[in-house]
DNA sequence: TGTACATCAGTGAACGCGCGTTCACTGATGTAC
DNA sequence: TGTACATCAGTGAACGCGCGTTCACTGATGTAC
């Protein structure tokens, strides 16, 4: 790869995001987080492979920050699509095929987001909390809000009715991931079923059925 | 690791039988198909990395054969824990615990089943055939049949429903591995919740909710 | 009954590969005196 | 104004590692004549 230009005094960072960038973008490709070495990113870059070493401590690093990244573009993805809509029913339609969409058109970054595994159980059960600054609570906290916009139900309603609804859009982005062999409906028609149980049939409609 | 003495003439499968089962009890270990080793496998095994080849062409044939032992192996946990229950609900509600349960405790097992990626999407969005011998097909076939013994639906409706419900569990199931950080109610409630909303409340109760 | 041969279930050494990481270093640029 | 020095943004060679796979082989056992 052609050889970059280095950074002038006092601008070493420009490296981090040049990395984050091109690693981001790499993962576009080949779509597994496992297949991203650092000599790969770093070649790509145009930049030695201990160069990484200035920004991350190690790979564990890179990946998380790697993992921030998708996970903000998973958010916003959703975000968009849902500021679009007009009223809460179909603004929530929206972001749920949103949803889908960047894990059917982006399986790299949506699967880093959640294909990376084993850190501790949470003791409670509880929905995350306002402040928080997590990105994948952050999603969360969109679609409940969403969903709240659409029905009336106390706080604690509200959280388990997204968490069906949230588990059942990762489920299904998961399963068409992993076995795209496997018989599902069309995805209008499984988000409208969806709907249909989890929020009630639509005002004056069969709720797209 | 000790050495493993040689199998009497004509009984040469016995090393793949005895390949398979150290192979699936050190996924249960790992967690992570990517983590086991021909190398590995053999050593423990006590036989040397080269007799693989004597049963499986490459790598990629041993993960299929893994993979299909998980798969049989989940759909034999649910079976049994359907077998036990008394009405269909109630089946039916023991098959999603145990759907659950086996990712939970056998991490390495369900993530194999779901977690190797890209083949190739089907052009339809039908239900498998009755006649399949696809593993993955079996486990939901048997979803769908609980759930046709409890409520009333034409076969397009119950297959519908049956995959909201599969999704769901995946998706729950999925994200607990991935980021067991990520709030979910507690099993039993949001059991209850998915059931009430798909299969409609048990006739007396309030579905346990 | 003896013996040559084929088959079977493996072995063991070697291959080339790409990986993450370390470490001594370089050369340009800014700063202190 | 000149020069010694510190700092910064990297380089480049090397490390040890475990991996999947190949290939020529071995030694026990069965079979044909």
């Amino acid at each position: 790869m052609a050889v970059r230009p280095r950074s002038p005094r006092g601008e070493g960072e420009r490296l981090r995001a040049t990395l984050l960038d091109v690693a981001t973008e790499m993962l576009a490709e080949v779509n597994d987080i496992d297949r991203l070495s650092i000599r790969a990113v770093t070649a790509r870059a145009g930049v030695s492979p201990s160069a990484l070493y200035m920004h991350f401590a190690d790979k564990d690093e890179l990946v998380d920050a790697i993992k921030q990244r998708c996970f903000n573009a998973l958010r916003e993805w959703v975000a968009d699509a849902g500021a679009d809509a007009g009223d809460p029913r179909a603004r929530l339609f929206a972001m749920g095929k949103a949803y889908l969409a960047f894990a059917r058109e982006q399986p790299g970054w949506y699967a880093v987001c959640f294909q990376t595994r084993f850190g501790e159980l949470r003791e409670d059960n509880l929905p995350p909390a306002r402040d928080t600054e997590d990105a994948d609570a952050l999603v969360f906290l969109d679609l409940m809000d969403a969903v709240g916009a659409v029905i009336e139900a106390s706080e604690e309603e509200l959280f388990e009715i997204s968490t069906v609804i949230w588990t059942a859009l990762h489920g299904r982005a998961s399963l068409l991931q992993a076995m795209p062999v496997c018989p599902l409906p069309d995805e209008d028609r499984w988000l409208a079923r969806l709907a249909l149980v989890l929020i009630g049939p639509e005002p004056g409609g069969a709720g797209g059925l």
